[in-house]
DNA sequence: AAAAACTTGATTAACATGGTCGATTCTAGC
DNA sequence: GCTAGAATCGACCATGTTAATCAAGTTTTT
């Protein structure tokens, strides 16, 4: 499960990143709040997270607001997946940001539950790096990029 | 992340997965976890879930235990997860089980972060459905029936 | 009858999630 | 230089989940 937290992120860089593609006016926060369903005091918080990250960029005071300061394109939705929710590993041993050897765990090297969860990760990791920002916002498919076949292994 | 709870019950059942095909003799809750590396109270529960869902039987009493009841070509990983974790669905609008609407979303039906990740999910579900017990405790790598091949969008 | 082992339900501590609130600091415009 | 409007910061809180532990059963075999 993405957290409810990233979705709002998400959401909220799709209506700064419409705006930025418009003409370039800074949103107040109380905007972006309605624009993407976000209650607005919660969102201080994810827009302050963003900024600190240097997705956007902020002027205080009046005709303040947010807007994104970087190119939609070069935004992919990892990153903001990692800034929000923190790791993405679906094992303690599997992240390499965050590692963290499991206690149950005798020997990692063959461990068959990292191995199978690892081929998973892998797979996901290459999809969701390679996915932006901008084709968040294109109504295409974006992972039509991507063919997942199967291949019969002559069973 | 999968849970720690999930992560046991896949070694307990490979563990007993492995008797089984020895000879078949009912192990010893406290040897299950010795062997798991799972807490033998916590495991308790586990196995109380595993069998409930049909996958182990017990016996209790003097010689009694738990043995795999099921083909472990018949267990696939997508089933323990549910089961442990719960629906596997990285937005409560994209689960089959488990559906629930995102009050912060005007419109399901164009709604792109449920597109993208909808996307993600199928592959995921495609994946994970098909992974069974028997291919977890085999030592080749059990993705490798996949492909993931990037196609170039003539961009 | 007693021992071994499963079964059940209650309880726990620690942490994550999804918020809210109040106070503060900065800035444009009068 | 005052003031209204806006971002910023830090503390707080309610609820739920996770990963256990414990006590007290019940059942079966020897």
């Amino acid at each position: 499960m993405i957290t409810q937290k990233t979705k709002y992120a998400l959401k909220s860089l799709m209506v700064m990143a419409d705006e930025m593609a418009r003409d370039g006016t800074a949103l107040r926060i109380e905007e972006i709040a309605e624009r993407s369903g976000a209650p607005k005091r919660f969102l201080e918080h994810i827009l302050l997270d963003l900024k600190r990250a240097g997705f956007i960029g902020s002027r205080r005071g009046r005709k303040g607001g947010y807007e994104l300061i970087k190119n939609p394109r070069r935004i992919s939705i990892a990153m903001i997946l990692r800034l929000i929710d923190g790791p993405m590993a679906p094992l303690p041993c599997l992240s390499r940001k965050a590692y963290q050897r499991c206690e149950d765990c005798k020997d990692e090297e063959t461990c068959r539950v990292r191995a199978v969860f690892g081929g998973f990760y892998s797979a996901y990791i290459l999809m969701i790096e390679s996915l932006t920002l901008a084709d968040l916002m294109e109504d295409s498919q974006p992972l039509e990029r991507f063919s997942l076949s199967e291949v019969a292994a002559g069973e």
